[in-house]
DNA sequence: TAATTTCAAGTATAGCTTTTCGTAAATATT
DNA sequence: AATATTTACGAAAAGCTATACTTGAAATTA
């Protein structure tokens, strides 16, 4: 009861030398009420004193809090996902918690283990960016029985019924692509093709294409399943399916890309095989990424709130740490056209 | 010591129904040999029944360690940094440990915080990317008393002396700096201007610049102190140092910028007042970014081993912790010119 | 057979903090 | 002045696991 294998000081140490109870001395460190400013001074002197630092393991046992929230996404070296993990980090950063990140990255499955271990590990709850997450891994989050909060992701099917118990974090996907492709329609161009996501996913490829189709639909112009390319949001996926488009018989005279990266991507192509832009082809974007500003000619883009994404998210977060809110609700935030060079 | 507030299942709780002991349960979780198969299997069974989770936060407080590293790094939002994340990420999934992320972000000193944060979460240890740090914070460091992994940052003095008892995982910066350089004279080009980082930063500023002028000098190629532009590793630093040069009297005819995010800012910058690339005006890079590749032209650069860099951080970092290394060393690894089509 | 070794398995304790509880003292109330 | 209420504070429990220690039985040896 009184071992000191190592030279950590701990509470009890501060309070006999301080000549309290240790009970006295956890109160001076959680400024709770009831005790003597005498004592206050003199515990406060001694953990300085000391250099008493407390060990947070101990006390995430016993209060059940880590001041730790979990993040789980898609690809870190997608800048749309690094530019909300600012926000993130900003506003944890503010309420002093902790982040614990598993960046799945694209080979292998690592999800379920990464929400158990999350939950094995006490973290105050969970955040997820990135595609559509299976109905399996949908349950194990719910299991972990923590708060959740989605960010720029589908809402989730569990046993095929809609689940309201935590947050979602999204734009209107759907009319941000309408409005993209009508943007191309607008500067003329009629052939337009689409360079998609993982097929299926409900998350990005899914609405945004509905999107897509819509505007064509409404304008009467033709939809050619030849011009749609499905794919990662990322450059290869992009410079891949322009490729592809380029060496058809019936070329698109522009291009509406799920991603930045896959824009970028798709620019490169064009360039390579000597089309100028906007000229030859059109492009635009989806995501608003910095880089999309640093490309010739610059990108034009649907612009998602990337930061504020994040920082919404942790504010969510708290709400439901803190004990604010009880339901889950969808929340869209707005989107924005950022006219560059591109179309 | 038989309350059952909320529905989660303790070690106990298995043991009684196994109709064991704790400790024999116990044992069996951390497979030790004391144990008959009878038992083994029926503790097993009780704990799948169950469905018994150990809980990691009351095993780290007796074990004292808490399987998990921290990761302070600079900027997360450029894809350097994100690269060597996901060779951290994919090493650290393997070997079944978690990250803790903070993301120091360019505004305010977060990093003591940061520091003193992950020691008192009694992280397992601490790898930090990123500028060099000041005296104050490599003492924090130390303080922490834990293994430590410095990547691509320059060693840090304390106290004036260098330390050993920590790693870092560098490239020999000088030189390949000066091999970018000498690759340029190689292509003929003659006047050639820095996009350097932060001032007096012996990460990668002070080495490269030195590498940089290394070059020029053994080529007896004049040092234009108006050619020398300082800024971050940015899109926008590349972008304005680009514009100054282009803006004075005499004009540069290549730029060797110190990241590729600055070199694809100049580029940019280069193209908007009409010069070519590499015709009118050379670029070399630095860091090999995956972006370097989907540029028109294609950035020529000094890439770095960004995803072996993470890995090795990873590797050392365990050596540490389960003793396998006792002095710590400064890593190099290899660096490798990517030639493109920007000079 | 008795003594010794070996091993399985149960019990108690450590790890550090927070919180509950009970007591004593101080303050307020009548 | 006597009682009720509030406040200060120490002792001990609780949170959950791992480990050191202990015990008892079985197996080995003399």
């Amino acid at each position: 009861m009184e071992k000191k294998t190592d030279n950590t000081v701990r509470l009890q140490d501060v309070a006999k030398k301080a000549s309290v109870g240790v009970g006295t001395a956890s109160r001076v460190l959680n400024n709770h009420p009831n005790v003597s400013e005498e004592k206050r001074k003199r515990v406060l002197e001694v953990m300085e004193e000391m250099g008493y630092r407390p060990n947070f393991v101990a006390r995430s046992l016993k209060t059940k809090s880590t001041k730790t929230i979990g993040l789980i996404l898609m690809d870190i070296t997608n800048p749309f996902y690094a530019d909300i993990l600012r926000g993130i980090q900003d506003e944890v950063t503010k309420a002093d918690y902790s982040l614990i990140l598993t960046d799945l990255g694209t080979k292998g499955n690592h999800l379920p283990k990464a929400i158990e271990t999350m939950g094995d590990k006490k973290l105050d709850g969970i955040i997820y960016i990135g595609n559509q997450v299976d109905d399996d891994s949908a349950q194990l989050f719910l299991d972990t029985r923590r708060p959740l909060v989605f960010v720029s992701t589908a809402v989730i099917l569990v046993n095929k019924e809609l689940h309201d118990d935590f947050f979602s974090i999204e734009i209107d996907n759907e009319n941000g692509a309408y409005e993209g492709v009508m943007h191309l329609i607008h500067r003329g161009y009629k052939r337009i093709a689409l360079i998609s996501g993982v097929k299926g996913d409900q998350n990005s490829s899914v609405p945004r294409m509905k999107g897509y189709k819509n505007a064509l639909e409404e304008k009467g112009l033709h939809i050619n399943p030849q011009w749609i390319h499905h794919g990662e949001h990322s450059f290869k996926t992009g410079y891949e399916g322009m490729k592809g488009f380029l060496s058809l018989s019936k070329v698109p005279d522009a291009v509406f890309a799920i991603s930045d990266m896959a824009a970028i991507g798709a620019m490169k192509a064009a360039f390579e095989l000597g089309y100028r832009i906007p000229e030859d082809i059109g492009v635009i974007g989806f995501d608003g990424i910095t880089h999309s500003a640093y490309t010739h000619p610059t990108l034009t883009t649907i612009s998602q709130p990337r930061y504020e994404m994040g920082t919404k998210a942790i504010q969510l977060m708290l709400d439901q740490i803190e004990g604010r809110v009880q339901k889950g609700r969808r929340v869209l935030l707005d989107y924005r056209l950022v006219k560059g060079g591109s179309c």
